[in-house]
DNA sequence: AGCACGATTAACT
DNA sequence: GTTAATCGTGCTC
């Protein structure tokens, strides 16, 4: 049963640390014109609350922070560089302004549709970056704020790999990315966590 | 109104 | 390793 097997509210309810090191392995779905595209979350990382430096909530409540204060269980998405998306969900009650950025993925449905947007970029490599995945899964502006936990959402997360069959042995945690001007000690918190699988260079299933 | 810079990427030396 | 691309956001004047 797919829907017993989609991530509820609770899920994103709760620190928002806890919650990025368990998104590992979870499979993201994007739902276009009735495709599935979907990937293993890969790599995650935890942007906590107006005292976290490296957090865009560090500037308190505007237009586009405003999601993160809201429920939990949904898209922060916003525009960077003057031309990358990047796909983040919002944790932690109402109010707490939190998410978790994903910052990597492995695709496992709609492959041909992915690589075609990834022209000239080998497997596994196509969804490997922030913008990467969103430009693999067409992930822009308009679905900010879409619920990840209604009913015919365009996204969604699903169970994917069983959190026990995750060693921690397989999971490396760091500093995150990106962050130059941030100081201490929020520049070297280690929030950033990377899922080790072991992958073929083909894709599976073709 | 103007400014500096950004939770990045691809292409280059 | 270095750099251009490119524009929304938040801060200062």
């Amino acid at each position: 049963m797919a829907d017993m097997d989609r991530l509820s509210r609770d899920f994103f309810d709760r620190n928002t640390v806890i919650v990025a090191k368990e998104l590992l392995g979870k499979r993201l779905v994007r739902v276009e014109d009735g495709n599935r595209l979907a990937g293993y979350i890969v790599e995650t990382e935890a942007y906590r609350g107006e005292e976290d430096l490296g957090c865009h909530a560090r500037a308190g409540l505007t237009q586009r922070t405003s999601i993160m204060y809201g429920s939990p269980g949904h898209a922060y998405v916003y525009f960077t560089y003057g031309m990358h998306w990047m796909l983040n969900f919002v944790t932690e009650p109402k109010g707490f302004p939190a998410a978790v950025l994903i910052r990597g993925i492995l695709p496992c449905e709609g492959m041909d549709i992915i690589s075609n947007r990834r022209k000239g970029q080998p497997f596994p490599r196509w969804a490997d970056g922030p913008a990467k995945l969103c430009q693999a899964l067409n992930i822009t502006g308009s679905l900010n704020g879409t619920d990840l936990c209604a009913p015919n959402s365009a996204l969604f997360i699903e169970n994917g790999l069983p959190q026990d069959k995750i060693s921690n042995n397989h999971v490396k945690v760091s500093s995150r990315i990106g962050l130059f001007s941030v100081p201490e000690p929020w520049k070297s918190i280690p929030w950033r966590f990377v899922l080790q699988m072991e992958v073929n260079n083909e894709p599976a299933g073709r």
